[in-house]
Order: structure tokens, then C-alpha cells, then sequence
DNA sequence: CCTGAACCTGACGTCAACGTGAGGTATGAG
DNA sequence: CTCATACCTCACGTTGACGTCAGGTTCAGG
């Protein structure tokens, strides 16, 4: 498969394969004339790429991390760099849901007085 | 209470504080000789901002909603951008709760494989 | 062989929320 | 008055994950 198909079919752009591959997040075969080839597993790695993205890990964390991600095989130190990313982002949960509930208490107040002004 | 004063009560920097009047989210008195000068009421706004911003509202959009945030009044406009803050928050849970699960699950294996090698 | 789409490698631009340094002023205790 | 802080205003630097443009190459269909 080629660069625009994965970036299709992954919904990532053309940019960013190129980026991750640039980080050693992603590898790819070449062809004769140069241009990239991904086996069909590159999709899954996108993937999983994008989800550790989107928990806020940072490429290098990820390129840290992906190995034993994909292979269920770690050091300590990796186990423990999980463990710190899993807290990080149970941490970030807590965060996010406190904001979620006062923006819901903004929300009623706002609506309760738009609707009953009294 | 001065901007020294505010940024150690407040546990933002002083960089961040006038970052903060420059975007017109927070103002301030001066003094004869040009200093800023807070009242009380700063620290909380100052903490509600922090709380908008770890919540992932940038700037542009905190600056829009403290209105109605700190009021309690809003145009219809407003309550629209605060409903749909609060549902970007709550998809944003969704996708760390996810990627938590994911990493548990890593986690789960990394260990069990090092503690039971079999 | 030809052509248009897709691809390649640099390399500079972007955006947000500040950090940091320069060079000067205000404040308040002694 | 003096001096140590704390403060002031520019204004450029930083970081991450790409966007975008330039200038050239490869591929696939006809």
C-alpha cells in the first residue's frame, strides 16, 4: 500500500506518515523508485499511533512505548513509564471531568435564568 | 495585591499574568508609578481561567465565556459555545478513558508475562 | 512515449501559552 | 538618600505535530 492510501484509509494525512516515520514511530519498504510500501498492519499501527497521540503521550514517549505496546514484551523501566502514562492520563481524566461538571452547573444556572428570568 | 503576590497565591507565573491582560482575560488597577494592582477577587478569576484552560479551552474561547462563567448571564450564542465545549470535554473523556483502558490492558500483560514467564 | 496524478526530499511557516533576556523604573525599609 | 527588590515594556525564543510551498521524480493508463 502506498503513502495516500494509508493516509485514506487511516484518515491521517500524507504529512504526518511522513512525520512519524521521520520519529521512527512508523517504518516503510520502498519501492524501486523510492516511494513508500506499507504492509496492510501499518493501518493498526497508524491507529494505535494516533490513540496514544490522543491520550497526550508525546512521539517520543510513544516511540519509547510502542515497542512493548505491539509486543506485550517490556523492561522495568518501560513498565514503569506505562504505569507513569496510565496515571497521567487517569490524572487528566479527573481534570477534565471536574471541568465538564462546572461548565454543566454554568449551563443550568445560564438556562434556568434564560428560561425563568423571574 | 501586586503581580508577585497574585502569581505566588495563584501558583501562576507572573509571565502568565500579564499573558492573561493581554488577552483581556483578566484586568487590572495601576498604581501612580504603573505597577498592577489586583483585588481580592483576582485570585479566583485567575483560578477559574487556569481551570478553563486545563479543561482545553484556548484563550480566544475563555475569553468569550468568562462573561457568562463568572455572571451567569449569556446570549443564546454563548450557550451554544458552552454546550458544545462541555460535549468536546466529554468526547475528549471518552477517547483518555479509552486510550487508559488500552494501556491497563498493556499493562496487564507486560506484568503478567514478567511475573509468570511460564 | 506521454501525461497527469501521486510521490519524493528539503526547508520554512504555524499556533498557543508562555519562557527569557535586555534595559529601564517604582517601591519601601533603613 | 540608597539600595535591594519587585516591577515595567518590548521583543525574540521555545515546543510539538504537523501545514505548505518549491522543485524534481515515479507510476500507470492509453
Amino acid at each position: 500500500m502506498r503513502i495516500g492510501q494509508l493516509a485514506r484509509r487511516s484518515g491521517v494525512s500524507v504529512r504526518a506518515l511522513r512525520y512519524y516515520e521521520e520519529q521512527r514511530l512508523l517504518e516503510s519498504a520502498r519501492t524501486p523508485g523510492g516511494q513508500r510500501d506499507y504492509p496492510d498492519e501499518a493501518l493498526e499501527r497508524v491507529q494505535l499511533i494516533q490513540d496514544l497521540f490522543a491520550a497526550g503521550l508525546s512521539s517520543r514517549t510513544v516511540v519509547e512505548l510502542l515497542p512493548c505496546v505491539s509486543t506485550g514484551v517490556a523492561t522495568p523501566a518501560m513498565l514503569d513509564q506505562l504505569i507513569i502514562e496510565r496515571d497521567r492520563i487517569a490524572a487528566r481524566i479527573q481534570d477534565l471531568t471536574r471541568a465538564k461538571t462546572k461548565l454543566g452547573h454554568v449551563i443550568e444556572n445560564v438556562t434556568a435564568a434564560n428560561v425563568a428570568p423571574d
